[in-house]
DNA sequence: TAAACGTGGCG
DNA sequence: TCGCCAAGTTT
């Protein structure tokens, strides 16, 4: 037996069933068949923070937020710079720009009230296509067709599927949407991702414990891991450059706002030099005596980084000075790392 | 369409 | 130790 379109019904009550005794318990989820509507604002902000992040690492984040802004217009109304800090070691800090343009686009343009169609709420900054589904099947009970990557894992094992990612996508959420139905739209969602998660894992799936395992054409097969299929990744280049830790003595140190474009976009940060495949020949951003504190080693997706930190005092510029203590929390991570570097080098 | 875009945990 | 990977979106 494998996942056809006609064994789709018996695939459905099975899964959903398992999900009615296996669901994971999460602070933005309401029960298993729970009647009560999640508050689409949750559901929303728990979904832009599991962007390509885990559960324990959004986690903190998704309840300092909520206590912090209960409403999405509580949200809208915060300043930039604070929710850029709020948001500083979560990463992918396009995510918090956006949030922040979804929520006044919310606040100003929908009354404070979140679109209930996915339609409109693709249409808003920051939303694609899985965030739409994600939101309107659980928030909205709207049978959409979510198409996450644990949804894909689980898809291509289902249907044996030989098309390696990124190109087997399209292929894939079609096949999902043979699964979809309107009985329970958001529970199938979060069923779904719970058993990819937990179940149907990238390595050492736990077949004997999947409901749909005898639905399943990759298990049949024997070497369930072996799927998704995936095309070969291109060498991560690596790049080198200067940060420089500039204090003043009382206990605040030099910040720089970064361009909203570009890596690290909207973040504070530590001034620095080019980041390129060379130790650039850098003019340090004040005529001060500089210090070598050493350097500290950043992995980003698509390049990893050695960067050299350097210490001085000194005073003016056209610098944010922020205590000490207050930038450690509102720098991404690669430049808390060098500051607390810069730091140990040179205690007062 | 492919590349840009963070971070931390795990095998 | 190090590559893989986690509830993607934008340009």
């Amino acid at each position: 037996m494998t996942a056809v379109a006609s064994h789709a019904p018996e695939l459905r009550t099975a899964l959903l069933d398992w999900y009615d005794s296996h669901a994971r318990s999460l602070p933005w989820r309401a029960p298993p068949g729970s009647t009560a509507r999640t508050d689409p604002y949750r559901v929303w902000l728990s979904e832009v923070m599991l962007q390509q992040t885990t559960v324990p690492h959004a986690t903190p984040y998704f309840e300092r937020f909520t206590a912090r802004w209960p409403t999405v217009v509580n949200l809208a109304a915060v300043e930039d710079s604070d929710l850029m800090a709020a948001w500083a070691g979560l990463g992918y800090y396009a995510r918090a720009r956006n949030l922040l343009a979804c929520a006044r686009a919310v606040a100003n343009d929908h009354g404070g009230v979140f679109p209930d169609t996915e339609a409109a709420l693709l249409a808003l900054p920051g939303v694609g296509a899985y965030t739409a589904a994600a939101v309107a099947a659980i928030a909205f009970d709207r049978p959409a067709n979510v198409v996450d990557g644990n949804v894909e894992r689980v898809v291509s094992r289902l249907f044996a599927v030989q098309t390696p990612l990124p190109a087997a996508r399209p292929e894939l959420k079609r096949l999902a949407a043979t699964l979809v139905a309107d009985d329970r739209p958001g529970d199938w969602a979060q069923a779904l991702m719970d058993l990819g998660s937990t179940v149907c894992r990238p390595k050492s799936p736990l077949c004997l414990m999947c409901p749909i395992s005898g639905f399943c054409a990759a298990r049949a097969e024997g070497q369930p891991d072996r799927y998704p299929v995936k095309a070969a990744k291109a060498a991560r280049p690596h790049r080198q450059g200067i940060a420089w830790v500039l204090r003043d003595g009382q206990g605040r140190v030099a910040l720089v706002r970064r361009p909203d474009k570009g890596l690290l976009g909207g973040m504070v940060g530590l001034p620095t030099s080019d980041w390129a495949e060379e130790v650039p020949d850098a003019t340090p951003p004040a005529g001060a005596d500089w210090a070598d504190a050493g350097a500290i080693e950043h992995v980003f997706t698509h390049f990893s980084l050695t960067l050299g930190v350097r210490v001085a005092q000194g005073s003016g510029g056209d610098f944010l000075w922020t205590p000490e203590a207050e930038a450690l929390n509102a720098l991404p991570t690669v430049f808390a790392k060098a500051l607390v570097r810069g730091l140990e080098s040179s205690p007062e």
